[in-house]
DNA sequence: TTAAGTTAGTGTAAAATTAACACGAACAAA
DNA sequence: TTTGTTCGTGTTAATTTTACACTAACTTAA
């Protein structure tokens, strides 16, 4: 290859923070999946999954596969978040990082899946241990992001399994904007959007009434979203 | 320096999309700034502002620097768009590059003020020549950034003169949006979010009746943004 | 089997916001 | 002084958003 740039060049990474909702809990909260990391710098700190990126793969294709490979998460939601290049946030040398942003249902993605699983954490993300390199300043601009996104574009499904309940749609939302809604105003502007399937099952198994099922019908949405469809909470 | 990682490594550049937006026309355009390159690869072609980042200096520094480089633009806002990964993006090997988008009034951004002026020109976003690279796709992420920001975000005023008039703001809203606002409820709201100052001048010169002056008050705007303030248009 | 406890599911009315709409005032040029 | 053009201003109807409470359905324990 003959390539005319020559000078010295940054090291390119990507780190990715794991959005995980856990619907099944009474009052959920909003995880970040952290590694442990078990070489220098920051040994035995706390980290987000990450690495480097190789020569011939695009930037998604490293995230996914440094997701897959740290934690063992696949073909889940992922996109692309923001890219940090202070010239001294890794000690080693200068290393750009190309953060992106992966959600996911927490009762589908168990640990243990992962090939280096036993290193790694789900935490809360107002309980988040010391995170080695800036990866606080990433995580806090995952947040921002996640929070303005939520808003204008169904991606909490995402956080969901594939069949919910209402119930768990209104609380993951209130989860993550840090509000609370009004249960039927929520399912009024939910229903008029027309976006949910019914399952026709049934949540069952708590002493209560048994609530249906839904499905996101992305199919639906992503017809309407050509002919400038907006979706807005 | 020792760095552990020595594998080979993309290149990494920055790329700018610098919108400008020239209030004095009758009919506006958005429009942006291109440099035709006068080295291989794409010698002769048109392409976005940009160039390599230097190993000390951050991504934001980069950016700015090339801007001033390359259009003599300095001092404007600019803020990070996306990063663009395609291993084949670059023939001349693998480049990343990080996306800027700046914000210009035209009439204040002379092209002569440029060192490297003589190849620049500004082309209305829908009139747009060949880029190259993969430019088209990074001014088209490029004008969906700023079309989704500017409905919540007061940044259009970046796009005018320190003083402007309400039909200029309305024209420049109009402009990005491709729809037309109502006079009167456009002002309303405006007026409604008490963001604007008015400067005592007013814009004379044209055979009609003359109009106030204006200018952002982006004090109050940081102050009220802390907040949890909401501008949406 | 029945009672108690808990969440699911549903409609209406008031308040707030948004949308539609027209004309006199001010200025420059002819 | 007339003409042409943009500036600047309120009200009303329509729509959207908010506030609010009870019965239904299920499980568990008595």
């Amino acid at each position: 290859m003959s390539f005319t740039y020559k000078y010295p060049r940054p090291a390119l990474a990507v780190d990715c923070v794991i959005f995980g909702f856990d619907h099944t809990q009474e009052t959920p909260e909003l995880q970040t999946l952290c590694i442990e990391r078990n070489i220098a710098p920051f040994k035995g700190k706390w980290a987000l999954p990450g690495g480097f990126v190789q020569m011939d793969e695009t930037l998604d294709a490293a995230a996914a596969r440094e997701l897959k490979e740290e934690t063992g998460i696949e073909n889940v939601y992922i996109e692309q978040l923001y890219t940090f290049g202070a010239p001294d946030r890794d000690p080693r040398g200068r290393t750009v990082s190309v953060a992106y942003v992966a959600l996911v249902n927490l009762e589908k993605h168990h640990l243990d899946a992962g090939t280096d699983a036993k290193s790694a954490a789900w935490f809360p993300i107002n309980k988040l241990p010391i995170l080695a390199f800036d990866h606080k300043l990433v995580v806090k601009t995952a947040i921002e992001r996640l929070r303005g996104k939520v808003r204008y574009q169904p991606v909490g499904f995402e956080l969901l399994p594939d069949e919910f309940t209402l119930s768990e749609l209104q609380m993951l939302y209130e989860t993550i904007l840090e509000r609370t809604f009004d249960k039927r105003n929520f399912r009024k502007k939910i229903d008029g959007y027309g976006l949910l399937i019914e399952t026709g099952g049934m949540r069952r198994g708590k002493p209560n009434r048994a609530a249906k099922l839904y499905r996101f019908d992305s199919k639906r949405y992503k017809a309407l979203e050509k002919h400038g469809f907006l979706f807005e909470l």
